[in-house]
DNA sequence: CTCCCTTAAATTGTGTACAATTATTTTGTA
DNA sequence: TACAAAATAATTGTACACAATTTAAGGGAG
């Protein structure tokens, strides 16, 4: 099955910033976390550190690697930054009894009473958004089918206990 | 004008990862960009070297506050990229002789005809999504209008030479 | 019971990102 | 012309991400 060659013009075509879908998205992505900064560093947070919480503060007493699972993170990301939270007093860090492999995290009162101070972190973020911004919903949509679309074939898949 | 306190089931839904819009951008950004790895590794490329060449096989004879403004990069990123593109002898870095302050960046011919090598890389990234995938278009569309409004308050905008 | 295979976290090494600062050069202006 | 202000890269320091490896702990087949 011969193809024919892409002629030259069609190569610019395909190399131009302007037409990847990966540039904007990693752009946004940069932006958009970069924009959290000055709310979170009140709360001594970073980004990371935020979405973290956020995944404790809907269930925690959970090991790294589940945690790392609905981050998607590794071991190699979260070891440095819970032994940090745990540090800013937000987590414990204590071997599973039944399972000395793991290390469950915990959040601590401090850690839990963060939560009061977060909760408004996406509110002051969305109103550095111009308004009227219909495509958000779109956006978010589509993005969220599009993770489901990259990850969902992960080896050791969701836990689904 | 005193507002009524949010009520505690709101407090929830706020900070649940599933209802951010930050959380699945900065996954798929970096679920893409993992997705090149083995496309780029071949031409010697991160991905950050490859939005630097496609830039470049645009438009090079740049100095770094330009290309930093069309890839959305500072010189802490991009003095080092240039640095280890030079070394790899797809760019030479020499300084702007009626502006010392200035470097120009401008690709060999060995950064040239790495286009010929390149081209396929979006061919074969696109390979790697399930097909029949509608929603691309859109998402490209709506991320595209985001990363504008993200990013159009920068002080010193574009040059537009 | 023991050896091997698997698994979980930690560690190591590389490569970004970016804020903040520094060094150098240019520019505007008195 | 001097000199303050602005501009450009480079540097420094911090914080990820993640591949690859290592360490330690389970689990299972013989």
């Amino acid at each position: 099955m011969e193809l024919p060659p892409i002629p030259e013009e069609q190569r610019d075509e395909l190399l131009k910033l302007s037409n990847q879908l990966c540039f904007p998205l990693y752009v946004c992505s940069k932006e958009v976390i970069k924009r959290y900064r000055p709310f979170l560093e009140p709360l001594g947070l970073t980004y990371t550190g935020y979405i973290a919480m956020m995944a404790l503060w809907e269930e925690d007493h959970i090991n790294v690697k589940e945690l790392g699972h609905r981050l998607f993170l590794d071991s190699g990301t979260l070891t440095p930054l819970m032994k940090k939270l745990e540090k800013l007093g937000y987590v414990t860090r204590t071997k599973d009894e039944s399972d000395e492999r793991s290390i469950l995290i915990d959040l601590t009162e401090k850690g839990r009473a963060l939560k009061e101070q977060a909760f408004c972190v996406p509110l002051q973020l969305m109103a550095t958004f111009p308004d009227g911004q219909e495509q958000i919903g779109n956006l978010k949509r589509d993005l969220d089918t599009l993770m489901l679309a990259l990850t969902q074939d992960r080896t050791g898949d969701a836990p689904s206990a």
